[in-house]
RNA sequence: GGGGGAGUAGCUCAAUUGGUUAGAGUACCACCCUGUCACGGUGGAUGUUGCGGGUUCGAGUCCCGUCUCUCUCGCCA
């Protein structure tokens, strides 16, 4: 036993009543009552209270006793007096009357109360993070990240993974985010960059015949901020097998997932296998490559209803290859008017040029399109969106991208508003089949539409005799109530393959050799078939802590702007730093000015 | 880089159409209280209303600019 104490603050019962212990933590709260002093003494493990004779030498002593100071009591276990019991502590049938005390590190007032979970602005919480994460609610979430953590590595090992470290300082990669980079001392000029994923290694380690690898990786992205993607840097699980198609590999992570939650939560989650929806299938349905299945909102088609019609705005809008899609949704006839035009406003906001909808109320139909329709067009459309009376229907008409991204904003809009959505579950599926071409936007000229370096479905057969932008990728990502928790793939390890794939996107075999030497020469030596995927720590935990925001699972997140307000990062360098860098500064017009203020 | 929201005491918020000395709870300080566990009671101290400018007899409130935080689009294979 160490001299601070004989047990912690969350370990005592009635067993102990009549030993004599010693403990130590932080003051959670005071309850002065004149004749006698009630404590709430708080560490990791809990709370214990102390009760103190106001007459006592240590307490005349102190001057103040102020919350948050970190003290140790030495004192008698005694059980509590009936009526005296508090259920809400584990430690609530004991207190400790103190017989001697001891300070141990004094504490300034609060910028924010630690007993209770008050709101506190953003930036505050984040310079006194350590505070915050004394705080019940952040403990938990770090201890739940950490156990989530070990767990996740429990199953890996038990699954034959091994895992690697691979390298910090590594080159910069051309394809991807922005990277983070790390001038040279000893090579003028030259740049490591921060790893955006260990990708290439791990990949490498394949090569290595290592069969199967993974980590806990730290990831390093320059790219701006979301709710759920939190600047800088962040963690994933990094996965990578060898000899292995598709379907073993989402068998793995299924259950890998299903190790997880059955673990952490007590809510319902989607049990092994998960469904598999086709991008193409998601776009059209959900308008979106990460549905939240808890949502029953979708999208269905009906612009050939529509083709023809005497309402011009859709038919011309079909006549003209756009598209029109129809979100049913369910037992809304009673809304007031406002609830409608409020989500045409929505929707407008969101890019569309309206929203028209039919209500059956089941004596009538009320719609502003209806008059243009024949009877048996009406008929159809409910019909084909499966409406019964007291629905209604949305349709959304316009190009086929524009309709999907607006519909992909109303249906989880329409689904948080009508409360459709269950927070007691996860529903978790994998959205298959992305596409390996594009074409660009600005360009037209055809590109990869994710990861250059994934498989082909169909191989070299496929670059040879198809439409590119027909084509295929073993290319996948997870996704858990909305939220991509990874993408993934089967891995191209052909060269030849992979040539063919690059000059298809307009790019020569110098460039290939120039950009990714390393690898595609490593898969001239023997490379196995190999797949992998990389689920992303801090949204998993984030899932389970039920957390809105990913900065409440990470012990020392940067804020929005990518900045470290407790340690104030990023900083300027000394001159004497720069000149051995072989760095000069060069400020951006803006903040010159600021600086010379 | 674009758009939305927010900024009043350490913290959470209030302050009627622009009108007296900007209030309350909590935290803080002092005192009272022997069974509380969100203890209670009495009193006290605490404000560049983010910052700068403008309109006005008068601005927390209206206008312009700017900063900060946050959500979001772009971006993130």
């Amino acid at each position: 036993m160490s001299q601070y104490r004989t047990h912690t603050c969350g370990q005592l019962r009635k067993s102990e009543v009549g030993q004599t212990v010693k403990l130590s933590g932080w003051i959670h709260s005071v309850r002065d009552h004149g004749g006698v002093i009630f404590i709430d003494l708080r560490d990791h493990y809990g709370l214990t209270q102390v009760v103190i004779d106001p007459e006592r030498d240590f307490y005349q002593a102190l001057e103040r006793w102020r919350v948050e100071t970190v003290v140790s009591f030495a004192g008698k276990v005694v059980a509590r007096a009936e009526g005296t019991i508090n259920p809400k502590l584990a430690t609530g049938e004991v207190e400790v009357v103190a017989e001697a005390m001891e300070v141990l590190g004094e504490a300034e007032v609060m910028p924010f109360q630690i007993a209770k979970d008050d709101a506190a602005p953003e930036a505050t919480r984040l310079k006194y993070r350590f505070l915050d994460l004394r705080r019940e609610r952040l403990h938990k979430n770090i201890v739940l990240r950490s156990q989530v953590i070990a767990e996740m590595r429990r199953y890996m090992i038990a699954q034959g993974f091994h895992e690697f470290q691979t390298p910090i300082l590594t080159a910069s990669s051309p394809e991807g985010a922005r990277d983070y980079l790390v001038p040279s001392r000893l090579h003028p000029g030259k740049f490591y960059a921060l790893p955006q994923a260990p990708q290439q290694f791990k990949q490498l380690l394949m090569v290595a015949g290592f069969d199967r690898y993974f980590q806990v990786a730290p990831c390093f992205r320059d790219e701006d901020a979301r709710a759920d993607r939190s600047p800088g840097e962040f963690y994933q699980l990094d996965v990578e097998m060898s000899f292995v198609d598709q379907d073993e590999l989402f068998a793995i992570i299924e259950g890998l997932f299903e190790a997880v939650f059955s673990k952490f939560t007590a809510k319902k989650f989607t049990k092994p296998p998960f469904p598999r929806i086709p991008y193409r299938d998601a776009m059209r349905r959900f308008g979106s490559d990460k549905p939240d299945l808890r949502n029953p909102l979708e999208m269905v088609d009906v612009s050939s209803i529509f083709d023809g019609c005497g309402f011009q705005a859709f038919a011309g809008c079909v006549a003209n290859g756009g598209a029109i899609r129809a979100i049913k949704v369910p037992q809304v006839a009673g809304k007031p008017r406002k609830f409608f035009d409020d989500m045409i406003k929505f929707a407008q906001e969101n890019g569309a040029k309206g929203m028209a909808y039919i209500v059956w109320t089941g004596t009538e139909t009320k719609s502003p399109i209806v008059k243009f329709l024949t009877p048996e067009i009406v008929d159809r459309l409910k019909t084909t969106c499966q409406a019964a009376d007291g629905d209604a229907v949305f349709f959304l008409a316009d190009e086929v991208k524009l309709v999907q991204k607006i519909g992909g904003a109303v249906i989880p809009e329409l689904g948080r508003q009508l409360g459709l959505i269950d927070p007691n579950d996860f529903k978790f599926c994998w959205i298959v089949d992305f596409p390996m071409f594009e074409t660009d936007d600005e360009t037209g000229e055809i590109t990869f539409s994710h990861n250059p370096f994934s498989m082909p479905q169909g191989g070299m057969d496929v670059l040879l005799n198809s439409d590119p932008l027909d084509i295929l990728a073993y290319q996948y990502d997870i996704v858990c109530n909305g939220i991509e928790l990874s993408s993934g793939a089967i891995r191209n390890h052909r060269p030849d393959i992979m040539y063919k794939a690059f000059e298809i996107a307009g790019y020569d075999a110098s460039v290939v050799d120039d950009k990714f030497g390393g690898m595609i020469n490593a898969f001239k030596h023997g490379a196995p078939p190999h797949g992998g995927i990389a689920p992303g720590v801090d949204r998993t935990v984030m899932l389970l802590a039920d957390e809105p925001n990913i900065r409440e699972v990470i012990a020392f997140p940067f804020n929005q702007q990518a900045q470290d307000l407790m340690m104030n990062a990023p900083a300027e360098v000394t001159p004497k730093q720069l000149r051995e860098l072989h760095l000069q500064v060069v400020l951006p017009r803006k903040e010159q000015a600021n600086k010379t203020q």
